[in-house]
DNA sequence: TTAAATACGACTTTATTGGTCGTATTTAAT
DNA sequence: ATTAAATACGACCAATAAAGTCGTATTTAA
């Protein structure tokens, strides 16, 4: 329980290897999924996640690969997250209020507080943090 | 993503609506989940979990039930989440050394101290702070 | 004796996550 | 031009975890 994805684990082991690489060096798929013992598919999957949202940038062809774009300083975990993972929320209800039993429960509040919390913790942490 | 599970969810309505009613009194599972619309079954194995667990006493035969025991105050989250679900943590690796990558890993430091922040983040939420 | 309740293991179903496959596209090097 | 090394990406399959159900036993007040 409260596990992060293997999606979100990979990006950020990939993101720290670039990282420390420099950010003008282009690195590719392959390297980084020997290095950690990654299945090649998927972090290449979810390298051109990070490509679509521009946080890193492609180059493609042979010698090709990606090189780090964004400045990792502005990218804060909870967006981090939720842009490879969708929503991050304790209950549904905190995004999507068509929860029958929003009217009789109880919890909900307190809830609501502790993901509020989550989130505000989350804002705090850039991706640099974590990366180097 | 970052879900907490039905049972969690429904351990904590069950202990906020016999909070509520006082801890003398005597609750029935049937009641608690025509109230909330839980499956009973589901919310009766957990209820006799949380029996098992000493947070509430059952009272078998007809008319019975469960009053409420523990102090509420003396019990956190992060207890009360893995005592119904196992170890809480982002990476296995919290937990668990078996990570073959554990040599390689390049984001384990950063994980564990968010892990560390969010437990203990979880360590200073007591059960009634939840659930009143 | 009955009926209303808990106790609980085994099972099934559903959702999510993790991973693979095949095929197309881009492009540097020859 | 051709080749080969890379990204791009949708469709599919597998494994795991979560959610829910079923059947049967036990307890006990009325």
């Amino acid at each position: 329980m409260f596990k992060l994805t293997r999606k979100v684990e990979y990006a950020l082991i990939a993101l720290r290897h670039m990282q420390n690489k420099g950010s003008e060096v282009v690195t590719n798929t392959k390297e980084i999924a020997e290095a950690y013992d990654i299945p090649v598919q998927l972090l290449a999957k979810t390298l051109q996640h990070l490509a679509r949202e521009g946080i890193i940038d492609p180059v493609q062809g042979p010698h090709g690969g990606y090189r780090l774009t964004a400045n990792l300083e502005d990218l804060n975990l909870t967006d981090f997250i939720e842009l490879l993972e969708g929503p991050m929320g304790l209950m549904d209800c905190y995004f999507d209020s068509n929860c029958e039993q929003l009217g009789v429960c109880n919890i909900r509040l307190p809830i609501v507080k502790i993901n509020d919390s989550i989130r505000n913790m989350f804002n705090k942490m850039s991706l640099a943090d974590l990366t180097k």
